[in-house]
DNA sequence: AGACTTACGTTACCGACGGTAACGATTTGC
DNA sequence: GCAAATCGTTACCGTCGGTAACGTAAGTCT
């Protein structure tokens, strides 16, 4: 019994990968916009499957995003953790958060980006009208995840960075600053590709190094 | 005729403003999910009408967008062109930002953040089943709206930076990643006020103006 | 004045979606 | 052999975004 019960909890384990897999290819391919219908087609079964086994849409994508995610973190967790100086660990952080979302646009976009459909040839449900354009509810989502990445960092800014008393909200400001940051410049790098990734890396850097404050006026400016 | 005319367009664009106003109220009435019906019931008028002033929901959510993003993005500019020193100056645009965000939430989440039911009383449609949650497709076009931010300040950075060759992409990676820092940080400060907008502001900047190269490791800390 | 265009407004409908109820199979345990 | 639980189905509901078809009042032309 006790070995009838591990064998189908262990089946039934296997079963929400397996579903979970055919949704990551539909989403891959048909982008964020993906429905139900879809999923449960590609997974070769139909609907109500799904919702017994994730609840609602929105457990279908959690359970979706965690998988993603957690690689992404344990990536920027390896980086962050590297014994060098800080500013080679900070760019090696960058680094990587952008080579994650360089390798695997989509699944970045299906993460973060609310709506974009990431598909190649249909950008929109085939035929019929144009844009039924429903989104996998990602809005809903992706704040949380940039959250988690933000505490995350916060987290460890507050473990090595030796603020004053208080200490602790400056390094959650920072924290979900710098994700915000690493975040909209990415997105902006990888819609637009204007220059190299070190490039990129370089940039931010500089900036998080008070580049800003140092860097000089412009000759003909306003002045100031 | 011209007169007749010119009485005509007048009208129309006094329309299209009532059915703005009238959707304004809804989405901050009922959150982000108001639908097209919710709309056209509150301008006391029925859907094609809607779809004739504004296309589609995308459509009206832009011009909805526009109304309440050159407010703020006049506002920006005003303190980004300030006569002051350059970090008085970045401290007096942060301090714009969170202070429109603060003031008027329910706007600022229906523009940047994809869903949350910005609703006091019903978040999600009042009966039936629980969640059809459609969003307002607000997702779509929260990017465009932090990317025209990106861009703007991008413009302001290099007119006023010089950076070297190739300064225009800096400027702009930049523009974009402090963007994205403001929006996250302010993101997560709105949600969860652990401290002053004044504090939040001075971590900020500091973070802008290099304290993270500066700061002292941990005594305790792993060593770097 | 009476026919004609033009804009405004309606009702009624379409297809797709998320989600569910109700009903077969097929395996499991006694 | 037989009940129970599991896996799967079909068929459906309500809501949504969006549209076609139709009516109506007002200004325009002859």
């Amino acid at each position: 019994m006790d070995n009838r019960r591990g064998e189908r909890e262990q089946a039934t384990e296997d079963r929400r990968r397996e579903l979970l897999e055919a949704a990551d290819r539909v989403v891959l391919r048909d982008g964020p916009g993906a429905s139900m219908n879809a999923i449960a087609a590609e997974a070769g079964i139909t609907k109500p499957i799904l919702y017994r086994h994730f609840g609602d849409k929105g457990g279908l994508y959690r359970a979706l995003a965690v998988r993603h995610t957690d690689a992404l973190l344990a990536a920027l967790r390896a980086a962050l953790d590297a014994p060098t100086g800080r500013r080679e660990r900070v760019e090696a952080t960058l680094d990587t958060y952008l080579s994650a979302i360089e390798a695997r646009p989509q699944v970045y976009r299906f993460l973060m980006h609310p709506a974009d459909g990431g598909a190649a040839d249909v950008p929109e449900p085939p035929a019929s009208g144009e844009a039924t354009e429903r989104d996998f509810e990602v809005g809903r989502h992706s704040a949380p995840l940039l959250r988690r990445l933000g505490e995350e960092l916060a987290q460890v800014i507050a473990d090595r960075i030796d603020f004053g008393p208080g200490g602790a909200v400056i390094a959650r400001a920072w924290g979900h600053g710098i994700v915000g940051m690493m975040h909209a410049a990415g997105d902006w790098w990888l819609h637009e590709r204007p220059c190299s990734r070190a490039e990129l890396v370089q940039s931010l850097a500089d900036l998080l190094w008070g580049r800003l404050a140092a860097a000089a006026d412009k000759a003909g400016g306003p002045g100031l």
